[in-house]
DNA sequence: ATAATACCTGAGTAAATTAGTCAGGTATAT
DNA sequence: ATATACCTGACTAATTTACTCAGGTATTAT
């Protein structure tokens, strides 16, 4: 999973469109006007997003796109694993170099880490975005777990 | 908040840090050949990371670099922070353009996304990553808001 | 003291990626 | 028909990445 300014070009671009595709479709025109965006970057943005079905598109005048979900069912980290397409795979298990158990243990530990910031931009949809979802937000809260803990332990006891 | 492959070398090299400094300073030439990480590239990173005080160095003969603070309190966001030092300001807030209400509101929908993200790497700490620390592996999950909510409903009913 | 070790710095560079342009298409609503 | 707006691919400048090289400097073992 990388994280660069062409991740956020995406997800800027998905959230200005959920936010405007309420009724027509979206020109990318319009996007590219209000999020300074240049219009031939955001079509080649949008072909990869097209060919996930994370938006859809109608041609000819009056067309544009909206999006392919729901914004539910959109989470940021499809939106960048759409316009990423970086599936290079690491050196540990293709050359032959990972053989002692240490570089093995680092290599998992890392692999343990990548997985967790997926699953976490993969529960981050446009609607919780755009909604400021509150049981979104707390989970994102250091303490929280250890609160909610107590809590019970309170409503328990 | 950027994740590229220059963050995961430098967290790769902080655990394999972690797990090789319980004695002695660890050279970065050892770190160098367990991870295939060229040793100049390694320097660079480890400046920026002493910088930060998140690596402490002992030089000369049985020299090397130990961890700046306690496993616990280095964490995954301090580390990628450390070695990316891309303090590149939006240009909503330079430039004149962000005026119609519509793309400040773009705007700070990403940038909530962003902080969301940071203090999602803020809470993992490097001891996190060593010991599959479940309180931490659990706040990931989707659903467990909702599950320990309903907990809590349950026992106050 | 001296030599060996290992950090430290800065300049330079090839490869990769990003952000963008350009030039043409094709489908479709009016 | 025709204007609109998607669609595609090739090409490119700027940036970043990953790396090398050439010299340092500090420190410890001997």
């Amino acid at each position: 999973m990388r994280l660069t300014s062409k991740g956020r070009y995406a997800v800027t671009a998905m959230i200005d469109l959920a936010l405007h595709a309420d009724m027509k479709p979206v020109p990318l025109a319009e996007i590219s006007e209000r999020q300074s965006i240049s219009l031939s970057y955001l079509e080649q943005l949008f072909s990869r997003l097209r060919r996930k079905n994370l938006v859809a598109s109608a041609r000819g005048p009056g067309g544009g796109y909206k999006l392919g979900m729901l914004p539910g069912d959109i989470s940021v980290g499809m939106i960048i694993d759409a316009v990423d397409e970086n599936v290079k795979a690491t050196k540990c298990d293709s050359s032959g170099g990972c053989n002692d158990g240490k570089r093995c243990l680092t290599h998992s530990l890392w692999d343990d880490l990548s997985k967790r910031i997926s699953d976490f931009l993969d529960n981050i949809s446009l609607a919780d975005l755009m909604t400021n979802n509150e049981i979104k937000q707390i989970v994102n809260d250091q303490d929280h777990d250890r609160q909610m803990l107590n809590k019970i332990d309170v409503n328990i006891i």
